[in-house]
DNA sequence: AGCTTTTTATGATCATGCTCATATTGACGA
DNA sequence: TCGTCAATATGAGCATGATCATAAAAAGCT
């Protein structure tokens, strides 16, 4: 069982180097999970005892490939940031992980990640992880700076800007993203603008 | 030519009320093209020189269900509204139009109006129509409020919070979509005021 | 080591969106 | 009315993501 287990962890890596592989070069639609297994040296069924589906063997890179970026601005931290200072650097540090990817993973999150996928019904593990991961130490570092229970309102508008940036950054051509920054930027002050304003009561709006 | 041209307006009509049930029936995965046409009464490859693809079908159904919507509210304004007031009156309107495809609508609007979609390659026609439609509606009252040219980045914000506010509705099952309209609420007051906001020196950014 | 059971791999097969060569239809000129 | 030609309809066929019955391999047991 010992060196079974070494063998599936290492079947599973090479599908994913061979996807990522094949991903970058022909894009996510245009790479078959034909060519991927043949890849990586598995018929094509044995690629779905690995990943439940296309999908979720693109996420699983997009989603490992985040793993360590908390970690990273964490350690950078001085701990006298702002709490847009925190964030900006959480999300940069993210973006930076992701850039290998940024050819495809367009493609990848419009399917997964749309704010309207936000309660799907079968949540694809990966991209659920994806989701989840990112806003558990965006949960803490609002916590670090007094924000104990943000609304759901607001964490929806929290990921709602987060994908635009995320759409603007798999687009943007200028050659540091400096622009996404900038976009990101301004969504983070709107973001935490609005943490700040008081829940008002709320209508202007007409009848019917 | 005449009869032929009605023939193929009515052909077109039965496409489309036959996709409209099957969709809001089984859903716009589950429903096949197969099954539309049958309905119809066409084969199958018509249904494909009537519209280019599904997504396209489904789009038809619901930027037509808008089509009207613009109208309703600019009939019903007395002209003393505020920007806020005017574009909640807008949206509110074209969601009321598309309340009888909320349950498919989100399967549909995930894939085609990502805020990642934006400015996608070969844009479906139906999708930009129901954006361009709704963006130019937004323009106009934008100028009604002195609001000359709005920046991409401005209307890049604009898009992405409708999303978010299309993407709570999808999903809302309160009574009246209240919910929805409270997020609406606060979605454009964010929106407004970052109107307002001075374009300001862009940097508590960290390097690297 | 041999037998049994569980796990994993395989590729034929399916479902479905979409294409395309062919058949059908209908308009129009003589 | 007939023949011709363009427009349209047709459904077999294709590509591809995913499934599943079966085969191969491994693990566990005595």
């Amino acid at each position: 069982m010992r060196i079974t287990a070494q063998a599936k962890q290492e079947t599973r890596r090479r599908i994913l180097v061979s996807a990522r592989k094949l991903f970058v070069k022909n894009g996510f639609d245009q790479a078959t999970t034909r060519q991927v297994a043949a890849a990586a040296g598995i018929a094509t069924g044995t690629l779905f005892n690995y990943f439940p589906s296309k999908e979720a063997l693109a996420m699983s890179l997009l989603s490992e490939a985040l793993e360590t970026a908390p970690k990273e601005h964490l350690a950078r931290r001085r701990g006298d940031e702002s709490l847009e200072e925190d964030l900006f650097g959480h999300i940069a540090a993210g973006l930076r992980r992701l850039a290998p990817f940024r050819s495809f993973a367009a493609e990848v999150l419009d399917v997964t990640m749309t704010p309207l996928a936000m309660l799907r019904d079968g949540e694809p593990d990966a991209a659920a992880r994806f989701r989840g991961r990112h806003l558990e130490v965006v949960g803490e570092l609002l916590a670090d700076h007094g924000v104990r229970t943000p609304s759901n309102v607001a964490m929806h508008l929290y990921w709602t800007l987060y994908l635009g940036v995320l759409a603007f950054w798999s687009r943007d051509g200028s050659p540091k993203q400096e622009e996404t920054l900038a976009l990101l930027d301004q969504s983070l002050r709107l973001f935490v603008g609005a943490l700040k304003e008081k829940p008002h009561a709320p209508d202007h709006r007409r009848a019917r």
